[in-house]
Formats: C-alpha cells, sequence, structure tokens
DNA sequence: CGCGGCGTTGATCTCTGTCAATACTTGTGG
DNA sequence: CCACAAGTATTGACAGAGATCAACGCCGCG
C-alpha cells in the first residue's frame, strides 16, 4: 500500500474520521490484493467475515432472486467502502458482491473493527456517517427509479460520472453497457435506444467514449419531471 | 410512557439489544409526544438535531423535487425508527418527514445520544446493527421495485402488513390508498386495477378492509417471478 | 341539496420488455 | 493472414404493463 492508496483510504467518511493512527492500527495488516474481473467476493447470506475498500476498479453489489434474475443494488469505484454494514447485521452478507473489471481492494477483518469500536466509541460514529452516506444513496436510487424514465436515469448517469458540472466533455463508461443498464434498472436494448434518445441533446456514442456537447444540458434533462406546475 | 410503549421500544433494534438501564437512561428523559395528521416533523436540508421511534401511527419520508413533485421513500410504523442515520452524517435530514395519521413519537436528541455513545462503545454496535438493516430493507425495496409487478408488489405488502402467514384473515390498509400506491412505485389507478387483479387469488377490497382468504396463495403469488422452466 | 375528496373504471397512449436478427470486436487456431 | 467462433452492441417488430386523461360513483359534510 504506497502513499496514493492511503490518500484514498483517508477520503473515505469511515477513515478520513478518525486519527491518523487508528486507523493505521486497523488497516496496517490487512492485505491489499489484487482481483481478476468477475472474481466473487461474497455470497449473499454468507457469514460476514469482512468488508472492503475499493483502490482500484469497480465492485458491484447485487442479489440473484430464486429463477436466475439478477438485481444491481450498488456499484462501487475506488474510494468507495461497501458491506461494512453487513458485519453488524447477523453477521451476514444481504446481497453478493462480484468484481466487475480487474480490480485491487482493501480487505478489513470485521472483527477487528468490532474490537476497536468497543475500544474507541468514536470510530462507531465514523462508522454511523458511513452506514447513512449508503442509506441515502439507496433513497436517491430508489427516487430515480420511481420517477425517471429511462433516458433522464441514463442522463443522470452520465452527469455522476462528468468530470465537470457544464460546456462539453467526453466520458468513458466504465464498465459493460449491459451492467450500467441493470444498475440504472432497465435492459440492454433499452440503455441502447435511450442512448439515441439522448442524441437530440448532444450526446454521441462510440463504443464506449460519449461525448457530451453540453453537460448543463443533461443536468436540465434529468431534472425535468414533467413541468407541471400544480402550485400544491 | 407506558409499559406497552416500553415494549414497543425493547423491540427495535436500536434498543433492543442494549441493557434496560442503558436504554432507560437515553430515553427516559425525551419526551413523547402526540401529533396530529399532516403535522411536519422536519423538512429535507434542516439540521438533524433529533431521531424518532414511531409509538403509535403512521409517519411518511418523503423528498420533494424542485418541481413539486413528491416521492415517498418509506412509511414508518409503530415499532420503528427513523432519521436516527441523519444525525450522524452532516447533520442534515435527507428526507422531509410528516405524519400520516395522528401518532405518538418518541424523540431522541442526538447530542445526547452522541455522549452516551462515547461513554458505552456497546450502544454503538447496536445502533449500527440498527442501521444496517435499514440497509437492507432499503435493499430489498429496490429489487421490488425492479423485478415486481404492480400486483405483486401489493401482495408483498399485503403479506408484510397480515398478523399470519397462512390461512383466512382481514387486513385494515393503514393509509390512504394513494399514499400506498405511491410508497409501492405506482400510481392510485395502477394500484385500484393491481386489486382488481389479485381477486382471483381470494383477495376483496371494501373500503380500507381487505379480505384475505389465504395469505399463503399471496405469498406465493409475490415470490413468483415468472415461472418459466428455463432449465439453464 | 350541492360540493369536494377519494376511489374506481374506461379508453387510449407511451414506454419498456421480449424475441429475434444483424453487426461489430475480440480472440483463437489453422 | 484469414476464417471462425464467442461475446457484446445495436436495431426492428411486437406485446404488455402501467401512465395518462377523463368520466363517474361513493361518501361525508356544510
Amino acid at each position: 500500500m504506497d502513499v496514493r492508496d492511503w490518500q484514498i483510504v483517508r477520503s473515505t467518511p469511515l477513515f478520513g474520521a478518525m486519527s491518523q493512527d487508528v486507523a493505521q492500527s486497523i488497516i496496517g495488516t490487512q492485505p491489499v490484493r489484487s482481483y481478476e474481473k468477475q472474481t466473487q467476493l461474497f455470497q449473499q447470506g454468507e457469514p460476514a467475515t469482512c468488508f472492503f475498500l475499493v483502490l482500484d476498479g469497480w465492485v458491484k453489489l447485487y442479489r440473484s432472486t430464486p429463477d436466475g434474475h439478477e438485481v444491481i443494488v450498488g456499484v462501487f469505484k475506488r474510494g468507495e467502502t461497501f458491506a461494512e454494514a453487513a458485519i453488524f447485521l447477523g453477521g451476514r452478507y444481504p446481497v453478493s458482491a462480484e468484481v466487475v473489471t480487474s480490480a485491487r481492494l482493501l480487505r478489513v477483518d470485521g472483527e477487528i473493527l468490532r474490537r476497536r469500536i468497543r475500544e474507541q466509541p468514536d470510530l462507531a460514529l465514523s462508522m454511523l456517517a458511513s452506514a447513512s452516506a449508503h442509506l441515502k444513496l439507496l433513497v436517491e436510487q430508489i427516487e430515480k427509479i420511481k420517477i425517471l424514465s429511462a433516458p433522464q436515469r441514463i442522463a443522470d448517469f452520465l452527469v455522476g460520472l462528468s468530470p465537470v458540472r457544464q460546456g462539453a466533455t467526453i466520458i468513458e463508461l466504465p464498465y459493460e453497457k449491459a451492467l450500467i443498464a441493470n444498475r440504472l434498472g432497465m435492459k440492454p436494448e433499452s440503455f441502447s435506444r435511450a442512448l439515441v434518445k439522448l442524441r437530440p441533446l448532444g450526446i454521441s456514442v462510440d463504443r464506449d467514449r460519449v461525448t457530451v456537447a453540453d453537460v448543463q444540458l443533461l443536468v436540465r434533462f434529468a431534472e425535468a419531471v414533467d413541468r407541471e406546475e400544480e402550485g400544491f
């Protein structure tokens, strides 16, 4: 784990709030491992022994239904932690996790963390903040699936990926389109078509490169919920 | 706060795990208040000073979009806590809360709680369990919205409301149908029609009374995702 | 009695899923 | 270097679920 990695660790709500040496004491002995694409990290229902921090690459969290359907409930990237809450929930993962690009992950043992929390109550506040962030994210995700159309969800997704808030830019799609589609709650075909519908807004796609004429346009489009002004 | 209230408090993941006297010391000094229907508890964006436990009645959490739309992200009933996560996240509520029936709520001050956590580390662990439980619930909600049809979501909702797991029962709809519809991610008209489609399964509705011939049937219906037997 | 809120029903439309066919990319082996 | 296969993306035709718009019925209330 080099300096760059350490910066990433300190940027998370979980490890950022605690003091340098406490963070060090928790993750100092933990391994950083590289994972191949499609590596299964854990399955839903398994005992939750540890949680993860993404140093590089992408990881998807999903649930499998009895008949083979798969629903993505989150995709995590560099600087994000996941499954840290599961450690406290009956000790079982409520979702499955799979690496979707080759990735480097920091793996943190749950038992260590639990022990440290007993010694250092302030840690719990960091944990709670982190869990809250995820809660907020999920709440937003529900909101978006409920009220935004497919093209709007894509626009929102692209905005979230864009390095700038206005003007032109080029965005690299971070992983397969089928995966993005699932994450946004639609089928790959719908994803494809929805992208076409964004063309009039200055979006063009070539392979995994998306060219955006004006991000602002996307923002407005994603927020436009009908425009019926009921005074209420 | 009487004996019954105390039982409710002890049944929550948050307060159930901690010892009697600790729970007592935290909430003993906190007020139980009665609220009229439509009382606004807090608005999204406000500083989060406290969280709530429902002793009686129903409370909805929702987000207002810039153009006046309203999305329900959760409805909480007796025995459930809400907004406790917000206290640790930047100190602001991510959603608004409104009482939808006359209700009795326990209001817990965040500052007091934070102090107690520092004194009593185990307290933190049980709180984390609570946050995790909500997280899991949200994940499940996403899954349901994505893959269940409208009638299935209603079936699932009714099952969750039913006091029994099998046989016949009568369920009282806890709040307005338009509100339920929103919570389940559909329009009131669709809700109405979907209820009709459940008639063949032994469901009949009169006002806010739902008569269920066999809950088991509903369970199976809600779980049936297609039933196409692809050997896979 | 008339009014307003809520719920239901009907007709129609739009969006998205499904199924199928067709590129396009990438990798493999001859 | 090319042929072929497998995985991935796009496009088309179609069907179904749910949204929308509108009308109507029901009930409580002034």
